[in-house]
DNA sequence: CGCCATGGTTGCAACGTTGCATGCCACGTT
DNA sequence: AACGTGGCATGCAACGTTGCAACCATGGCG
């Protein structure tokens, strides 16, 4: 296999303890002694082993990021973000899907397979904020999204009521006032839609217009294809519309295939306004409106808080941390 | 920290040994003494030492995915299958971007840092197939789409020279005669670029179309922006076209966008199809036609493939693994 | 001249696990 | 009664690394 720091030291004929020095790079270690360590060492291509150094020093480099599912592009390009930034910190990052399943996220909180990773964030989706908050504390954690564990655990998240706000507030400003809101997920815990169906109620209060439950949908899930039916049973069954705004980019480029198949002009007839600002949504047609977090933010502060976490204290008070978003206006309202 | 066998030991009055005969399930361990390790596992919520089995056994569970990047829709997906085909083998996954920079893919082919992965899947981009085969062999290896290192290394693929003639036969089909090609990238020694040139000239030479060097469109890269500029460029300067074949869905989107937006109508003006099946083609405007190669098998096979070289002889002779391909008609040509 | 500080190097132990060899006991056989 | 056998349990060692403390020169100082 790969040479150990004991070859390198017979090789190098010193101690395995001066190999050692030499490879972490510190301590005191005569100039002519490293040199010939170092020769040693680029010879046999000697390299750490990471087990025995996590073995050792109980970190293993390695952090995971547990999220529903990663082939959604929102979730994607998070993920990209997140690998990138955790090379920044010369960590790696270990993906595990969720598939929205409670038994999952909880078999995660618990700790990932033995300890390997050193920290975990976590995007829940069906677990309950109780449930978040009676954790056994095994690896530090940082959530994703807004869990509302009542401050007991780390979080970074957009503002989703602002957010939400301010979508529909656009919406009103280009002067629709059947606004409807799809995207609503009464069956979970998870305290993200509801925050957004908040924002959404806010908006049109503030300008006056009547909250229709009819025009309030609930999906399954936040898929395309999620978006297309509850598109399809609001042409078909439900009030008359002028805007539509959807809890994620996916559900409004669902909505807005199934709109245009219907024979409606967007944004003539109906106004679309999206959540996530991902690529699709940008290439769309027409371009989709959408909110544009700071997913760049949110993937810094998510790392440099399980950092703080790892090497820091454990047991110091939970942060909140919310991060930037925008209104990023296309054609599509 | 966590519980560890010596004190699993203590607890149930037995040696570290029979703990770890319990663990493991194996060897002859006397019910009743069985029943009360279990019982001291349990109490003290003993989970194995990830890095103390590593260190001892020479096996992490870990498996690095090195793709350009995973914010892409395609290796989005193909991200997500390899994901759930390393749990089912009771592996992790550990993501790692290339952005499609050689010295980045030549690092890896050293080994991931330290050894902390049993085997590697990469998906080559940049590195040309010479630099691929003269690779420090470090860790069992397989490589994503063909690269053409002469049989030296392990393959998973699609047939792309068949599967960009079949779309571009199916193009022919429809009655279009000015058919142009987007995507080459003769500035990467990758070959995937160019077995799809061949396909589409095969189909064009078998239907007696003359190839013009013009169609052929020549890409940085695979994203929307690219197709959309490649077709701006196409529309202004190039000869008039009936149908677009993209090497990838991404191309082909961005290629819908700007010929919408010009006026032209989709499929009436301009046919388009592309290749990946994202599921982003599929709730596109219009509804992409596309070459759907078979994802699941690519991770299986994958996978397959890498557990036998680590658990078996890792001089084997490499094998080109060939999977399925279709292609799925929608609205777009 | 002896002592101490300093720079440089080293050995020991331990992190948690498992392969190997061995030990112990009870039972059945000769 | 002595012996073999098989079921069960254990001790030792080793995987590669690093913290700790000790070690040995050397040279400066009292």
């Amino acid at each position: 296999m790969s040479a150990s720091l004991r070859q390198v030291a017979e090789r190098a004929g010193v101690s395995v303890r001066t190999v050692s020095n030499v490879v972490s790079g510190f301590a005191l270690v005569a100039p002519e002694t490293r040199a010939r360590v170092q020769a040693a060492i680029d010879e046999l291509q000697y390299r750490p082993n990471a087990a025995a150094r996590h073995l050792r020093g109980g970190r293993s480099g390695l952090v995971a990021l547990a999220i529903p599912e990663i082939a959604s592009p929102y979730f994607g390009e998070l993920a990209g973000l997140l690998v990138e930034e955790a090379e920044r910190r010369s960590w790696m990052l270990l993906v595990q899907q969720t598939g929205g399943d409670a038994d999952h996220e909880r078999g995660l909180l618990g700790g990932v397979r033995g300890q390997v990773v050193d920290g975990l964030v976590l995007s829940p989706w069906a677990l309950s904020p109780a449930e978040l908050r009676r954790r056994p504390d095994a690896v530090p954690l940082v959530l994703l999204g807004e869990q509302d564990a009542d401050g007991l655990l780390d979080h970074v998240a957009v503002d989703s009521v602002a957010a939400a706000r301010d979508a529909t507030r656009h919406l009103i400003d280009r002067g629709r006032t059947r606004i409807a809101a799809i995207g609503l997920q009464p069956h979970l815990e998870n305290g993200t839609a509801a925050r957004r169906v908040e924002g959404y109620r806010q908006a049109l209060a503030e300008a006056g217009l009547p909250a229709d439950p009819a025009l309030e949908i609930a999906v399954q899930r936040l898929h395309r294809a999620d978006g297309a039916e509850a598109v399809r049973r609001l042409l078909d069954t439900g009030p008359p519309v002028d805007a539509i705004f959807c809890f994620s980019d996916q559900l409004a480029l669902g909505a807005m295939q199934t709109a245009l198949r219907a024979g409606l002009r967007i944004p003539e007839d109906l106004a679309v306004a999206g959540f996530d600002d991902v690529e699709d949504g940008r290439y769309a047609t027409p371009a989709l409106t959408t909110i544009t977090p700071d997913k760049e933010a949110i993937a810094r502060e998510a790392l440099t808080c399980l950092a703080d976490r790892i090497s820091g204290d454990r047991t110091a008070p939970a942060r909140r941390i919310v991060v930037p978003h925008a209104l990023t206006v296309r054609d599509s309202s």
